[in-house]
DNA sequence: TTGTATGCGTTATCAT
DNA sequence: ATGATAACGCATACAA
């Protein structure tokens, strides 16, 4: 079968000795070099050849003389993102992948800045997508510097200093809050997780419930019963608390009940996330869902575009924005 | 601040040459190499002239050299593994990458056999883990001879091939049936989601459902309100489901109320994977939780022990098996 | 139109 | 104890 030494896989060397050309050519033939002029004759021998083997281009080779990967870098924790970014995930990764990227999820939390900079650029890759409050501006420059193309920032606001996938969680937690408030509720609250990494979002989503009602409270809450229990035994609750998500609001409906009170009529719940579990519950929850202003399609094509070099990558620019679809039900 | 060339990372050579030694000594030294006998005094230099540039090793040119990546590949769609595998990649992602792995998930679903293998090798990467139902023998041996050093199975039982990763479906599905037959339950059901990707799993758990009650009736569902609502009009089913899971479960209880049925007098139901909703539904869901036998700590370095050639890969052997527990609730 | 030659940054062999 | 040096596989400037 293999022509050649060992059993290791195929080099376009091996594509060269098999097609009769030499290993320049298959690399102009097999990049699609529009630099170099090759016979269509040529390239069919090569293309054969190259199929023949089963050739597979060493990706740390072509790395290495390039100077950038294929890798597309996310350093972020699954967790920390939530469900939506969970289902966005699987979506980027296909588009990606399909482009010749490898989206890499990278859950290192600690660095920032400068150091963290240096630990991705270790990978070479093509794209880092990350939280715009982990980068400096000479964090920027360094990858820049280094190669990466395309630094985008996840973040509930433009970033200065990168192109942004915003996520306005100001905006998702005022849709809510609006809601509550039209259908009747006086005095607001708004879940804050207690999770480490949600309670930034958690915050965020608070202070657009007070762009709307400014007096709205705060309940900290740790995903547990008890803890829900013990805050709707407390009584102080409101008549109307926008929960964080659907999951946090579904613990809270349940502490709610086995406390006697009637959702909505006592306390109206309004969830975000818009999972499937909102049309089973009963009453069905309403929630805020977050909409994109571009699709996983989209957002992989324009970060293409930038590596590619046919767009440039600008601070202050917004490559997606994220934006709240209040889907109510409670009514139902 | 970087004494070299353009403004790109710093290579071994500038730490050498900070550090005024040779670049083969920076190798060995970073490396610990315990082949080559540096002294204690220029370990130090070459460590700080490394901290002090912020030097770290080009993964690329590591891997063209050494013919091994860091890259443990899990060719896997996170959609189709389930909530399972999506709580235990955070923390296998984790533990890889302290230990010096990147873990890549790559989502290509449909090469299998030696097609897939020659694609996974593009990364060279250290480790793949992939349902054992892709691999084949060829493409086995292709992957161990090119480099791979360890190729660990996903299975619902151990592989002749490769060492694997062992989730009881069957077990599962015989625990969730035993539960309902000693809780009073004459006719089964098992439910087998439509989902592509899912529905292979469904129906190991339906036939661990059938190791213990034979004639357990089989109801393919996808998850949607519509069907599950026709299923339950039409009226004929047993007196005991398990819902394949616990959002299916949730699906087929909130049908189930909204056609007058108590649950569980009339229909008990029994989940799978133990979410958090489980605790939040009144009554309370019991469910079949996969418990693991080694942590993904272990199962890492388990890995890593076979990628360093510490131990070797076998076929047939169990890396670790995850088995179900019941969490028994509704009777709460 | 195709081939030759070079270097990317690293590891590891072999001299010194 | 340390340094020169040769690959690894690929892309590309340049020669033919």
């Amino acid at each position: 079968m293999n022509t050649t030494r060992g059993d290791r896989p195929p080099t376009s060397v091996d594509v060269a000795r098999a097609a009769g050309v030499s290993q320049a050519t298959v690399s102009y033939v097999l990049t699609d070099n529009p630099h170099a002029r090759v016979s269509e004759e040529t390239r069919r021998r090569v293309r054969d050849a190259a199929a023949r083997l089963g050739y597979v281009p060493d990706a740390a080779a072509r790395t290495l003389r390039t100077g950038r990967s294929g890798i597309v870098l996310m350093p972020l924790s699954r967790a920390r993102v939530g469900r939506l970014a969970q289902q966005v995930f699987d979506e980027l990764e296909e588009e990606f992948r399909t482009r010749g990227y490898t989206l890499v999820q990278y859950g290192e939390r600690t660095l920032k800045g400068v150091a963290a900079a240096r630990s991705w650029l270790a990978l070479r890759p093509s794209a880092v997508l990350v939280e715009a409050a982990r980068l400096t501006r000479p964090a920027v420059d360094l990858l820049h510097a280094s190669g990466v193309r395309a630094v985008i920032g996840l973040s509930d606001q433009p970033s200065p200093l990168v192109p942004a996938v915003v996520f306005d969680h100001r905006a998702l937690g005022a849709a809510a809050a609006r809601h509550l408030v039209e259908r009747g509720s006086r005095r607001l609250a708004a879940v804050v997780p207690r999770e480490e990494g949600l309670d930034a979002m958690g915050r965020a989503r608070l202070a657009g419930v007070r762009e709307v009602v400014p007096g709205a409270a705060r309940i900290d809450l740790a995903f547990s019963e008890e803890e829900a229990g013990r805050i709707v035994r407390a009584g102080d609750l409101p008549d109307g608390v926008f929960a964080y998500n659907d999951e946090y609001a579904m613990l809270l409906i349940s502490a709610l009940k086995d406390a006697g009170l009637r959702v909505p009529e006592d306390v109206a719940v309004v969830g975000a996330d818009d999972l499937p579990i909102c049309t089973l519950m009963r009453p069905r929850l309403t929630s805020v869902h977050f909409d994109a202003t571009a699709s996983p399609a989209d957002l992989a094509g324009e970060i293409d575009g930038i590596v590619r070099g046919e767009r440039p990558s600008v601070g202050g620019e917004v490559v997606a924005r994220f934006e709240p679809r209040l889907v109510i039900r409670a009514s139902a």
